[in-house]
DNA sequence: CTGAAAGCGCTTACAG
DNA sequence: CTGAAAGCGCTTACAG
């Protein structure tokens, strides 16, 4: 029926023990016995079987995608950047979705490990800063990366962009375009990135020795929704603000909305900006402003510090890049 | 270490096989033993492994979406439904993208079967109807659901909505609004459901008795740009269409986009509707007039029919529901 | 550089 | 209703 090694031991005349060492690319092999080996494979159209190797060796040749993020893009992102590196090494994604409120988080992510086995686990925000989770891989001695940490830096490798000096740089240029009353719409607290845009978003108000009006930093949920209420919250104000720069693009979305529907010019009457860079800033009108964060990047990067010889806690900053569109 | 299948049957001093047993709900087990058993399973928090079930059963536990989609809200809401359903049955799914103008996309699909021999596979257009893939697996004996298929109706379970009659609500809405010169954006060729809408669009106008302007069925590929490059394609013409219906919400951002950009009034001086009803749909200003497509629905009713016990040809309709906003 | 043996943790026949 | 044996298709020690 299906062909297995020993159809390919059988053809090539050696033992199966040897197939697998070609199989694995191990060394002292005969360069001719290989390439008898090699060529048995490719007549058969051999493909070992995973779950045969899963079993027999100490590897499951999977890696799991561990996050909660209210964005569908961010997620698709992250899975398409894992995906891009783990193909290259034959390992599999395993990304089910998981809710950091549910009780049953912690014994999900158990049954994961103890049905499966991954090799390593990738942990985006808010996951990556959560202790109980960060806990139970310590323990079972899972070899995990994560994406955009806050907390306890060296605990294992991550990738992550400057969010500090991005937000800066983004409130820099709404600065820069004359705006004095600027607002900023925060992401959810257990996010590390949400605070981190909120002091960058700071900071470059210092730089410029502008005070910030105390109600303009409201916070919503990185979604549409929460956007579109904070924005609502925000343009109801007695004296509302000129600009607008939320934590996601999202979020601005939202602000978009809420603008358009009082029939605010935009960037005229009011100007928004994002974070992010998703293709929905691109569809929107007027296009966002945003600051692109490379989630593709960072998630194929995580997987490679994962796969790859990384040291064990190296530490990858990629590099984030202003985006000027019609919106501010 | 890891607690086996031998330790939970120590624990409840039976055989193994009595353990497997009860862990697999087969019958002919003793209510106390079956309650010992349970027992010394929750005791030890023991969770079977998911390769060795695998390689000794004649299950993977595993069900593949095989897609090549280039809407990530489209493939996100597909791998959502999935896995909702399969999760109650323990089943994990396998959602690695495919490009189906690739050489390699049989290849690929062949060695998916060979290293994780999928219990069950579930197509989504274009990839529903392609001959190539349909033949593969027939020949390797896999089972598989298909996911709006244009041909051969009974040769598999599917699920569906009647895209033809969508097509045609969503026009008799923008004729009964007064459109009498209404121009369609059909997706690619290759997916069924692109004749399908056209063929509603079409009978919407025979119905009323309205000739169309052979000019103004223009084809897209389901995409933001290739909508956008239509709209600017109809809108450029000497008598342009009062009204645009493009055959999925992106194509439809896209041509808002462009009659934002040509300073055009949204409806007053184009209608816009869309399809899918994507979040994208409510996220651009006008929010999109569209139709209703319940994708997770879709999906989720797929991996019932290859999980349940459906009948091997049987057909699910779902419902389809005009959704009218501020873009008509 | 190569191979025979044992075993990974389960399920499938086959007995009783 | 329950169990002892064999085996799924590989890899890991261990020899040579």
């Amino acid at each position: 029926m299906t062909t297995t090694i020993k159809d390919v031991a059988l053809a090539s005349g050696v033992s199966i023990k040897t197939v697998s060492r070609v199989l694995n690319n191990e060394r002292y092999v005969g360069p001719s016995t290989r390439e008898k080996v090699l060529r048995a494979v490719a007549e058969l159209n051999f493909r070992p079987n995973h779950a045969a190797r899963s079993l027999a060796g100490r590897r499951s040749f999977q890696v799991a995608l561990v996050c909660d993020n209210p964005s569908p893009a961010y997620v698709y992102a992250m899975q398409q950047g894992i995906r891009d590196r783990c193909e290259a090494d034959g390992v599999r994604v395993l990304a089910q979705p998981y809710d950091r409120g549910s009780p049953r988080l912690l014994a999900d992510l158990d049954a994961l490990i103890a049905t499966s086995g991954p090799d390593g686990v990738i942990l985006t925000p808010p996951l990556s800063d959560n202790e109980a989770v960060l806990a139970l891989l310590a323990a079972r001695g899972i070899r995990f990366a994560r994406v955009s940490p806050g907390t306890r830096p060296g605990l294992a490798p991550s990738t992550f962009i400057d969010n500090v000096a991005a937000a800066r740089e983004l409130t820099t240029h709404l600065i820069a375009r004359g705006h004095r009353r600027i607002a900023h719409i925060a992401g959810s607290s257990d996010y590390a990135t949400s605070a981190q845009r909120v002091a960058g978003y700071k900071a470059a108000h210092d730089a410029a020795g502008i005070e910030i009006d105390p109600g303009f930093v409201v916070s919503g949920r990185y979604d549409f929704a929460s956007g579109a209420e904070a924005a609502d919250l925000l343009l109801s104000r007695a004296e509302p603000p000129t600009a607008i720069f939320a934590g996601s693009d999202e979020m601005a979305a939202g602000a978009l909305m809420v603008a358009h529907r009082r029939g605010l010019a935009i960037p005229g009457d009011v100007a928004i900006a994002g974070f992010g860079d998703d293709a929905l800033a691109s569809y929107v009108w007027p296009p966002l402003t945003t600051m692109r964060q490379p989630v593709r990047e960072l998630a194929w990067n995580a997987a490679d510090l994962l796969l790859g010889d990384a040291e064990a806690d190296e530490q990858r900053e990629l590099a984030h890049a202003l985006v000027v569109r019609a919106s501010t």
